[in-house]
DNA sequence: GGGTTTCTTGAGCGATCACTCAAGTATATA
DNA sequence: TATATACTTGAGTGATCGCTCAAGAAACCC
């Protein structure tokens, strides 16, 4: 009996994810919405409910997202390799809409305002580090590295040169790629 | 014949930068600006034109006192003990409005835009890298580290670390300062 | 004290913000 | 074909945005 959605909703989630992504919270008005998603506010408001929730939806598939490409790159290439490719095509993706990271954006943007939007950025930060820590247990138990560290402390050191090197691609003059080979060598001294 | 202004202007700026930081460009309003400084739209707009003019100020100011104390940690401690108590130093400064660096958070969030202020934090963070690598060359020429590797990568690079160690700090549950003294270590192997 | 000049005040400007809702349209079942 | 059920439309909501400006208050000179 009913009448099918024009679109396709996880093609507009995506869409809305790339903006957002690009010109963060604030950044984005509706009307940008409105206009990339070609959907008048009565329909934008009946799918999504309002702009935070759709950020919300759209701050959880970047995640995911990236938790995938990652495991993808363990898969093909083994975990010490995926480790080391990782911050180079974190920054080369030309199709990305941003080089530095989403979560970090909104952490950055929301969290002096106490915005559940930075909470729930700075958890999925967090889901990533248990991701990089796995790996590097992963590779301690196959003796791929030194056990001299704790898995975690190699995660979180990890993952703050990865939100540095995802920064440093944003700006202009900088030869991101040279620091990404730097944080690969660095993988290969442990 | 005028009338004195009620207010130091060098305060005035000093707190306006502390608001910018903490909150970015687009999370403070002229209520929040006009509140902090007890000064009503016709004064503000009077002494500082355009709260566009105003974070200009308050961003060169940020640059300078960010220079100014690296300047002073030379002066104190040498070239190498500065560079490698810095990191430290950036994220434990307890009155300090945010950890993460305002020249990163001002970047992030303007850039899509093409705002000025972005091209002027991205020019500031240039700045800060050609102060690091006057130093790392400095400390070539005293034979103090390796002259294997371009100061000019090694300020990369570092600049790149700091910036991670910020957003790292920013974050909840992360302790920020095991990664500083990891980047100071990371200074000693050079 | 009179006159000049600057600073301060605060109501209010147009623009934009996120959002609502009643009406219209298309697609399904009966 | 008639009806029910979504989905789409877009004018319009009140709130807030950055900002203006005419009027008043305060500090200086002579």
């Amino acid at each position: 009996m009913p009448r099918k959605p024009n679109h396709d909703r996880n093609e507009l989630i995506a869409r809305a994810r790339d903006l957002f992504w690009r010109q963060g919270w604030a950044g984005t008005s509706l009307k940008d919405l409105e206009a990339v998603l070609k959907m008048k506010p009565g329909s934008f408001y009946a799918a999504f409910g309002s702009k935070e929730a759709l950020f919300e939806i759209a701050l959880d598939k970047y995640a995911e997202d990236g938790a995938g490409r990652l495991a993808e790159l363990v898969e093909a290439h083994g975990a010490k390799e995926a480790l080391k490719r990782y911050p180079g095509l974190a920054i080369c993706r030309e199709e990305a809409p941003a080089k530095a990271c989403m979560l970090s954006k909104t952490l950055l943007e929301l969290q002096a305002h106490g915005h559940p939007l930075a909470k729930r950025a700075s958890a999925h930060l967090m889901g990533m580090e248990e991701q990089f820590a796995a790996l590097f247990a992963q590779l301690q138990d196959e003796g791929e590295i030194s056990a001299a560290h704790d898995p975690k402390s190699l995660a979180r050191r990890y993952q703050s040169d990865l939100l540095g090197l995802r920064v440093s691609a944003e700006r202009e003059g900088i030869d991101a790629h040279a620091i990404a080979r730097e944080i690969a060598e660095g993988l290969s001294r442990l």
